[in-house]
DNA sequence: TCGCATTTGTAACATATGATACAAAATAGC
DNA sequence: GCTATTTTGTATCATATGTTACAAATGCGA
């Protein structure tokens, strides 16, 4: 058995299927591996994306080129992930960034036909496929939610009341100060300040990790403006 | 042929399809349809999805209660139109919404291993929903990139640099300062004192409705935090 | 062309948050 | 139980933006 199919089977898009279930599907069907020297250009950014590529061995990254020609790297993507599930379809099928291989690398390429193919003649792949996009449409989702929260009483607002178990007035914080303040992406102290604030207008009382609710109709009220 | 079918095929998932294709694909496979009367309830938020919802007549809303049990409208849907595409598969295929009607509407409930069918059988809708599901990928992404600009600078040297042509110095906004600031999310004053201060920065010269850029490589390092 | 409405520039003040610093309190490791 | 480290509370100052107000510039219709 090919390595590269054992290396799809342990994809979120092949996962269930064993190497050999993988080779079935694909026996037939036009796909290519082909193998990237260090720093080699697998795509490049704004390049139509026909097909979906996974990467089998080594690892690539996406890097881009920022207004003035300086390089950025996004993000790094070792073996086995696939590469362009949510480039390939869509009304901007291109690629976002370059992919740009790390190490000698090997990248598998499937045409969008016969991913198309694979989706219509294995129900797990399919249901693996759109589970994999649905779960990064809904993380999206959740992540403009609350980054349309503003200030950050209304990002404590938000959290507490979340948090808030069946009308349990009490809530007991399973992280640091420091570590809430990194994940509502403001400093420390100002958190520190806005908790502190919130208790002197009688909406809650916090001390360390513990905050109980006392005005649940004002922290409610300031989440919709 | 059956009014709903017709519906269907004015969706976009069905689009391409004629309602006598759509009877053949569904034929045999369970599916049903609903009436539902003004302000009854369709789906409750929270409650597990396992099927595909279409609007097939009238129109319904989405609603949420908020944490003291405020009522809030989200969105309103009228028919021909899908409802749960992004809810169903993915990890937390939960409604995020109370799902009511705004008037006597009929909604079609297509079960997931029915769509899973048909998706299985049907190129065409097969495209359609992957290119639905992923040109909202695609939109939502571009959304937090632009909302990963914290400052006004920030804003508009991301701007101004998208728009510039080919090298070509000065652009020439199409919508008043008013509008610009209101698309940023910020007020017009802060607007126009950001462009005085970048001018007074030697960035660009700004008046009125022209923006001539001076120095493209500081504009860009705004960017790059 | 005149007069009015819209758009733009700017100023003064208020507020929210970041940056930095330091001490008190809690916690962990020995 | 003691000490060193981490966590928390708080203060001061700087900055970015909102709010409000008003005047200058522009454009539009009669």
């Amino acid at each position: 058995m090919e390595l590269f199919f054992v290396s799809l089977s342990e994809t979120n898009i092949f996962r269930g299927l064993t190497a050999e279930n993988i080779a079935g599907l694909m026996d037939g069907r036009p796909f290519r591996t082909r193998e990237y020297v260090r720093d080699e250009y697998v795509a490049y950014s704004h390049d139509v994306c026909h097909d979906m590529l996974f990467v089998v061995k080594g690892s690539v990254r996406g890097e881009m080129t920022d207004f003035s020609g300086k390089r950025l790297k996004i993000e790094d993507i070792p073996a086995p992930r696939p590469l362009a599930a949510a480039f390939i379809f869509g009304k901007e099928n291109r690629y976002p960034v370059d992919i740009i291989a790390n190490e000698p690398s090997t990248i598998l390429t499937i045409p969008r036909d016969v991913l198309i193919y694979i989706l219509q003649h294995s129900q797990v792949v399919l249901q693996n496929y759109l589970n994999a996009i649905s779960s990064r449409t809904q993380f999206l989702s959740n992540k403009i939610r609350f980054l349309s929260f503003k200030t950050i009483k209304e990002k404590i607002a938000n959290y507490i009341l979340s948090q808030m178990k069946s009308n349990q007035m009490t809530i007991v914080l399973d992280q640091t100060q420091t570590e809430l303040a990194d994940f509502f992406g403001v400093t420390r102290p100002s958190l520190a300040r806005a908790l502190a604030e919130m208790q002197e207008e009688g909406l809650l009382r916090a001390e360390r990790r513990e905050i109980t609710i006392l005005d649940k109709e004002k922290l409610n009220n300031l989440l919709n403006k």
